[in-house]
RNA sequence: GCUCCGUUGGUCAAAUGGAUAAGACGCUACACUUUCUAUGUAGAAUUAAGAGUUCGAUUCUCUUACGGAGUACCA
């Protein structure tokens, strides 16, 4: 076991948490976890411009919906605070300006557009405009400036940027637990900005100073950072100070097609790509959410720790806790991995499996009401023999009943009434083509006789029906296919539902006669 | 363009220098004595290409192709 494991999720508020960020985040829980470590979530709001209302909230919520909320946060302070770097900002410049007098950054005076200016005239040429060695001294900095010129735009309140003076003709040897060693060659490194003109840190220097502050022993973050992983490591050696282990995951792509994951996708083929549902503060546009499309936290925990990771056996159901006890960094694959909402879906049938009858009840209890009222609104007739547990008082206990029976087929909550509506309601209209399949020459007959044999049931149980119906027609040689076909296309509308004897015990004797009834009337 | 990372069935993937290359999703068929979208069983389908090392390579090396990420005073 690894001792003092510390990690963090460092989001930015700049939106809702995408379903890679949560990856991310159940990764370093699981790591955290396993270890009896801490995890850590640090809101990365430096960039002032894109932040976004409600985001951190959002993030929070997120993470308590599936069960990993962090032990160190905003919202549940740790020794290691604050865990907003816009509230760390003070901090930061003293790390910077220690650089500048190590002589490992410097100030940079150029302004955007300028450099904006350098960037497309390199490209036209068909080069790439790199600010490093190679043209440093041909731009405005203390590099290039004298001590004087510098001073006195620095007295002046000039805008400045510091930058990391990224060092000429080194390799670094770089170690990622995933991805193993890589070298870079530093010549083809930019100095990065490390502060900006604000007066707040760019990404880089506050996720190295905060890190190395919070004491974090390993950074598992997405791929899109391995390219300032090297960086990071010069960063580090700069202040002297201890590196982190580093574990780069692989990306979630597009279902179909190419590149990442977008939000884009998610509304194309039908799936949410967000934990939970998000209403843009400003455009007020919805995006739809894990949660509220009906799925369980544990399925999608399950299927996002099986994206870019496998335990190495067969098993693939894992509820939060076995994936502590199983996951391994070293288990984690290296090459992006393609969503796939179909295998979403599976996992979530399964977890239905799991999930209490009367909590599922309680969550279906609403939707059938909804339903009743929109028939009963919507027309006069048919009304009554509705609801066999009596008017519309739905029992919670029947609809207990009715998901034990319905929700093997089920894989969201809301497929459960058009799974069960005749349970609650009878047909008014019989399914075409299961007509014409049931319903043949002799079947009134055949109706005709089984209502009285329903009817001479008194002990109306499901043993009691199927042994008096299955008796008369084995004892006739009728042949089950034309007696339980129209049989069950009375009772529900369609060739659908479960066995045609636990319907009827359901709804019940006069219930049953009724709709059988009503199918030989119009027979 | 440049830098870095990657490439096992349609998808997620296991295995690893040595057998017929696991398993899952999806798909197809059959079964459940007769509803099935459920369940069960079966089936089709894979080591990107080319060199090299080796007795032997999916596994190691190189080249090519393809994919991805990064290339901001964004994270």
């Amino acid at each position: 076991m690894i001792e003092n494991v510390r990690v963090r999720f460092a989001p930015s508020p700049t939106g809702p948490l995408h379903i890679g960020g949560v990856r991310t985040a159940l990764f370093n829980y699981l790591f955290a976890k396993k270890h009896n470590g801490t995890f850590i979530l640090r809101v990365e709001d430096t960039d002032q411009n894109r932040y976004v209302e409600g985001a951190e909230q959002y993030i929070i919520d997120a993470l308590n919906w599936c069960g990993m909320p962090a032990d160190e946060s905003p919202v549940k302070p740790g020794n290691y605070g604050p865990y907003r770097q816009s509230e760390r900002k003070a901090m930061y410049k003293q790390y910077a300006d220690e650089l500048i007098a190590s002589g490992n950054a410097y100030y940079a005076f150029d302004t955007a557009e300028t450099l904006d200016f350098h960037r497309k005239d390199h490209e036209a040429k068909g080069k790439t405009f790199i600010y490093n060695w190679h043209n440093r001294l041909k731009l405005k900095n203390s590099l290039s400036l004298s001590a004087e010129e510098v001073k006195a735009k620095l007295d002046a309140g000039e805008d400045y940027v510091i930058r990391f003076k990224s060092p000429q003709d080194e390799t670094l040897h770089l170690k990622d637990i995933i991805r193993g060693d890589i070298q870079i060659d530093t010549n083809v490194l930019d100095d990065k900005v490390l502060f900006k003109s604000d007066g707040m840190p760019t990404y880089h220097l506050a996720n190295i100073v905060d890190d190395h502050l919070m004491e974090i022993s390993h950074v598992i973050r997405g791929e899109e950072w391995l390219p300032s992983l090297a960086l990071h490591y010069q960063l580090y050696q700069a202040f002297g100070w201890e590196v982190p282990e580093f574990a780069h995951l692989p990306l979630i792509l597009k279902p179909t097609g190419k590149g990442k994951l977008s939000k884009r996708d998610g509304d194309k083929l039908g799936f949410p790509v967000f934990p939970l549902e998000w209403k843009d503060p400003k455009t007020g546009d919805v995006s739809r959410g894990y949660k509220e499309d009906g799925y369980f936290p544990e399925a999608m925990v399950n299927f996002l720790a099986f994206l870019g990771w496998n335990p190495g056996t067969e098993q693939e159901i894992f509820s939060l806790d076995a994936l502590i006890n199983a996951f391994d960094l070293e288990r984690v694959n290296k090459s992006g991995a393609r969503f796939d909402p179909d295998k979403t879906k599976w996992f979530n049938h399964h977890y239905m499996q799991e999930q209490a009858n009367d909590e599922l009840a309680k969550k279906f209890l609403p939707i059938i009401n909804e339903k009743l009222n929109v028939i009963q609104s919507g027309s006069e007739e048919s009304q009554d023999g509705i609801s066999p547990a009596g008017g519309n008082d739905i029992d919670v206990n029947y609809v207990e009943m009715v998901v034990a029976l319905v929700k093997e087929r089920a894989t969201f909550v809301s497929d459960f009434w058009g799974l069960s509506h005749f349970f609650f309601t009878a047909p008014t209209s019989y399914d075409e083509k299961a007509s014409k399949k049931a319903f043949k020459e002799g079947t009134k007959d055949i109706l005709k006789e089984v209502v009285s044999i329903v009817n001479a049931i008194d002990d109306f149980t499901v043993e009691t029906l199927q042994t008096n119906l299955k008796g008369w027609i084995t004892s006739n040689d009728i042949g089950f296919g034309k007696v339980m076909m129209p049989l069950r296309l009375a009772l529900v509308g369609a060739l659908q539902g479960p066995d045609v004897f636990d319907i009827m015990y359901m709804i019940g004797k006069a219930e049953s006669v009724a709709r059988i009834e009503k199918a030989v009337a119009i027979l």
